[in-house]
DNA sequence: CATGAATGAGTATTCATTCAT
DNA sequence: AATGAATGAATACTCATTCAT
């Protein structure tokens, strides 16, 4: 089965480079104005090819978002001495995570399109947003049981400290497309969690 | 010249009826799928004089936006007893006033067009979200002018009770189109509030 | 009103431009061979203007039938001396006036959109076919009641003549699109005429 | 070499499952609308291999209709007691035959593609209808011989019966892809031959 | 010999903008 | 000043045919 397999990995390596094609014209176009055929020819292949892998343009952005969401492996907060440090470090590596990763430019896409396919903004909710909350949510919680934080409700504390982060180093990224993550964000996030320490720290 | 008074009444009751059309076609189709022909359309104006009136659809659309820009009348924090009912009030005031207005779907249409017009989204949060906050902190200030709050960095406060609300009324009405203020909001405010009042209260 | 005038007299011109281009390109290459872009090109006009005037291919080809109907007008026996003579030069009147307006042509595209569209052949049928068969009923009962022909179901006389008169002439015009009528057309009309009253004539 | 009577036996089989996917999908969609893929699908066979079997889609079209041609075995007036019986008998099993075979929804598409393809047409109506015409003139002849039928243009008479029963059974049926042969099909096909008897009967 | 993947040349349709009147 | 008609360029998607393996 040489020629199976080789068809295979060829016809996968296509696939990953319109996925890659696509995921870069589309976060630099939009989805309206992304053109099926600039994504064929970056990717180098034909527009029947691209088409032979996925069945229209909105199936391919949603591959590109599936792509996304995949690759956000959820992380937690470490264990060890500092408390503030730890939370801090945890919300750094998120942020980071999310910078890189481009997470705010396919945000403006899916945001874009939501009158148009509001239920794919309402599965990226669901799949995305409200997991990573959750997510923060047993971390802080798993940091009450080790009498760190005072018993609280931690998903409200996600929120909290989620907010805060969002309107200084998320809502912008939003507005400008350029926007990298700023030097002062540490001081940012630091500032954030000693408010919510001494509100619940124990 | 009862004429000439006359053609400007008409011509400026055109544009306005343009201007209404152009929002009301935006905010239904987006920025990239809206049709210009629509819009004379429901203004019951010819393409061409839509084009007397504004350069281009982009032109048109900022004027959208320059309308809802000085619709936003900044309001502030009224004085009286119980500072907690006044900041909530407040608060609310604001939350109201953009849901009506229709902000988040209007963001929503900035926001996608952020990689084509950058600086349309830059001109909008340097005079429509950084004067709100500014606006904000300057109405804690005069509470703690008058005692009420502790002395602190107040546009970090601003940002604080924006960041949260924000997390929980602004962020989802982003990812759905059909999403009202939600009955338990005054509920959601008051407990950042209450929260910021626990740090910063006098 | 002279501008309406004008432009409307302007817009009927390319109207029946696109429809004589349409109706050209249509009998030359049937229906889902011909390109829009060259009725567009035939007709001298973009194709978005020939979208100003006909919403789709399909809404002008209809456009394109529907004159061909109009132009239709329902002819009748004379009355006079030779009974043969007057039912001989009626139906070569029919035949002449088919295929004058190439209605063999039409038809063929009609019989192969059959499958995809069949409320436009039985809209054809009914439109087109039946009433024919039935003037031609109507012009026979006329010559019974004159007595130049015994009562008998005139009906089935008109299916009888138009039967043997579309075996010889119209039938091979569907597979010969090159085919006009021939010389000897009056003779074999004229020989189903004289079968026809050796069976009903008075 | 009984590896190449199998090769052969397993070529033969997927040339004969092209053909019968290829007069399916055909006859569904029509020649400019059926796909070759969905004809390889149908099939179980690559587009290479079916490209292997036949040059274009054209032959395998070609192939098609041969091969309905060849099926066509043509039949003769049975002898025996009652002319009348003995003809309508005849004519029924040839209407019958054709319905079977789904002829219509064939000459639909030949007819559909004789601007483009008129060899073609020109080729069946030489093959498969003059001939039709002939075989019923010399069954009919044969009848004369047998002093059944008066002497007379057998060829004529042929297409006079040929001619009324196209026109109630097959012209409809050409316009109407659901039609079937209709009950009263038979006593259609008597009427004619009566009127064909009282003409020509001996 | 058989294949599945690849493609280039199309297709119908839309839309922001201009222009003759 | 106002219009409605006109357009060229663009867009998503399809398909008969070929080719590397």
């Amino acid at each position: 089965m040489g020629l199976e397999n080789y068809r295979r990995s060829v016809s996968e390596a296509k696939h990953a480079s319109i996925l890659k094609a696509g995921r870069d014209v589309f976060l630099r176009d939009g989805y309206s104005r992304a053109a099926v055929s600039d994504i064929a020819r970056d990717a180098n292949v034909s527009t029947a090819t691209l088409y032979k892998h996925f069945r229209s343009k909105e199936e391919l952005f949603d591959a590109v978002l599936q792509e996304a969401y995949e690759a956000d492996e959820s992380d937690s907060i470490a264990e060890g001495a500092d408390t503030e440090d730890l939370i801090v470090a945890y919300c750094m590596r998120v942020l980071q995570s999310q910078y890189e990763r481009r997470v705010h430019a396919l945000l403006r896409i899916i945001i874009a399109e939501v009158p148009k396919a509001p239920q794919r903004a309402r599965h990226l909710y669901e799949n995305f947003v409200t997991p990573r909350h959750v997510a923060s949510a047993q971390a802080l919680e798993r940091l009450v049981a080790l009498g760190k934080l005072k018993p609280h409700d931690t998903y409200y504390g996600a929120c909290f400290l989620g907010g805060v982060m969002k309107e200084y180093l998320v809502w912008p990224a939003l507005f400008d497309a350029s926007m990298t993550l700023p030097d002062n964000a540490e001081a940012i996030v630091r500032q954030a969690v000693r408010a919510y320490l001494e509100l619940y720290g124990a």
